[in-house]
DNA sequence: CTGTTAGCGCCTTCAT
DNA sequence: ATGAAGGCGCTAACAG
């Protein structure tokens, strides 16, 4: 493979002359720069990225750190933050931050070993201080779904306790009362807050919140369906079911159906969800959107003008709230 | 950063020394071994990749091409290499070759161009003659469900023919004789492959083949939609359906709904799947499942022992079958 | 066993 | 406008 010294003999210039025309740095005549590009392309020259990179001391390459790989979820958010770094002409590399601020750590921490230009972070277990710390080291990042007052300029936020108000408020609209809630691990930040929304719903109804009518369980199909399950045996009455997560709403239809209780004629049902599975269940399931691919996209955009300008220029919105899907998985009653 | 020569200095050693003890070449004393080692985490030292890079000719890096980012078919083929390649110690990066030949060319010499150690290719379009040339130069790779004769030992194969032709088996053993194929493209090859076993099937059942009923799309929920559509219209009658591809199973069910028409009472459905789409549909709709999974993980482990060894060693098996989940969209006829 | 000496391919002052 | 020279951080002979 050619290199730069090649195409300088062949030209008949010095190195530097055609690092000059290969970056359009400094000046060059016109006359020297075709001749030139003449031998890059009688040779085949393309730039080592790797040499680029030492001598330079930027990668173009930006790291995005995730839970997991799996799931529709996941897979919406690196395809739209690849196709943002993509069309900015730089390169994206993946790690999971897994179950622990330990791995996120470590994860993290890769990536910026491998010399990243910047950050976009999924971060789930890392507290707010060390985030902080982290930020004072390393390269620019961003933070996705979570908001730190001292990064406030470099987070893309969802209101999740008002998104999930509003869709319980949606039931409670139309005459429900005794609401379950298929709540995910209430230990973690972001299921609380779905939980917080639930109750703040019900609080503002005067409905009193009844932990029997609540289940916990890891956002899964599987943990939809054994909540569904429990909820029925504690043989509290009730008319309709929160479902914190597309997944759980899944796997509480499929609880219902194995008890032939009917969706909306017997429990109505509200989910949150990001991927649109809600519209592959029958009846299509009302939710609450979570938009995935839009935050991903801004936060990818917020990153690269980082990455361009000095300091974040903070695009048009950096905060979102949930859109209601309606479908026909609610029933009006009385 | 702390640099191999401030290491050396710290150590009183020379950097060679230190690269020796870094990446365990060569033979060192013990004790200055240790004296290194110290002054490695004193100063919290971390080699720098790029210029491993640069200096050993190699980037711990592979490359993975497919046509798309989005969908839960390419996110666990992702999932999965990333899983395979991390634990290999090394980084994936991944481009989209699209849809056409040139930009699946343009894709590919991205990543040769990036200087990855070996390629993963779920090629599309790229001619067998073409993928010949490009193993001659570029550096060692995979094909992902794609046979090249001249390029037997790297293939990771699944055969579509005989998987379609097992999936509307299925239908025929059940009674079935009017049975409908919603295809893909047929101008693409795997397209054609599944359609070939669709027609192989009824053939061997002295079924002719009526092309009023096969209909053509690109595989997603909305040409299921409209294939379905356009099966009800021209009036033929038919008792069941082989979808080519969950998204499409979907699509003519959603059809089907709009119509009033039962599955499995009034017609029956079988599909092809891959992230078991299908379990999400009512009723859950049988299918012939193409292990993406398992496939993406032999074709990583497959690189991965190139790239250690010298020639493929072929692991245990790199041909795949389909596997039938049924379930309950299909109704025995009289 | 350890140090010296060259690069790897490119960028970047500093002269000219 | 162009070239010479040094350096990015590390690896890899080759000596000793």
């Amino acid at each position: 493979m050619a290199t730069i010294k090649d195409v300088a003999e062949r030209a008949k210039v010095s190195r530097a002359t055609v690092s000059r025309v290969l970056n359009n740095t400094g000046q060059v005549t016109e006359s020297t720069r075709l001749r030139v590009k003449a031998a890059m392309d009688e040779m085949k020259y393309r730039p080592n990225p790797v040499a680029q990179s030492l001598a330079s001391n930027t990668t173009n390459t930006i790291g995005l750190m995730i839970s997991s790989f799996r799931g529709g979820f996941f897979g919406d958010l690196m395809a739209e933050v690849q196709q943002v770094v993509d069309s900015a002409g730089k390169v994206m590399i993946v790690t999971q931050g897994k179950h622990s601020a330990e791995s996120e750590r470590a994860a993290i921490d890769y990536l910026i070993n491998m010399r990243v230009d910047g950050l976009l972070l999924h971060v789930r277990y890392l507290s707010d201080e060390e985030l902080i710390t982290i930020a004072e080291t390393a390269p620019p990042f961003v933070l996705l779904d979570r908001y730190v007052d001292a990064l406030s300029d470099r987070c893309i936020t969802f209101d999740h306790i008002k998104a999930s108000d509003s869709a319980v408020e949606v039931l409670l609209k139309n005459g429900h009362t005794g609401i379950a809630c298929l709540a995910g691990k209430l230990t973690k930040s972001k299921a609380k807050e779905r939980f917080q929304g639930y109750a703040n719903a019900l609080t503002r109804h005067d409905i009193a919140l009844d932990m029997d009518l609540v289940t916990e369980g890891n956002y899964t199909r599987e943990a939809g369906y054994d909540g569904a399950k429990q909820l029925l045996l504690t043989g509290k009455p009730f008319t309709a079911v929160y479902a914190c997560s597309e997944e759980m709403a899944a796997g509480c239809m499929d609880a219902f159906r194995e008890s032939n209780i009917r969706v909306p004629e017997d429990v109505s049902l509200i989910s949150y969800d990001s991927v649109d599975l809600c519209t592959f269940l029958t009846p299509h399931v009302s939710a609450l959107h979570f938009p995935v691919t839009e935050m991903a996209s801004v936060a990818g955009t917020l990153l690269m003008n980082r990455l361009r300008e000095e300091g974040f220029s903070r695009p048009e919105h950096t905060h979102f709230d949930g859109e209601l899907r309606l479908r026909h998985s609610v029933r009006k009653l009385k």
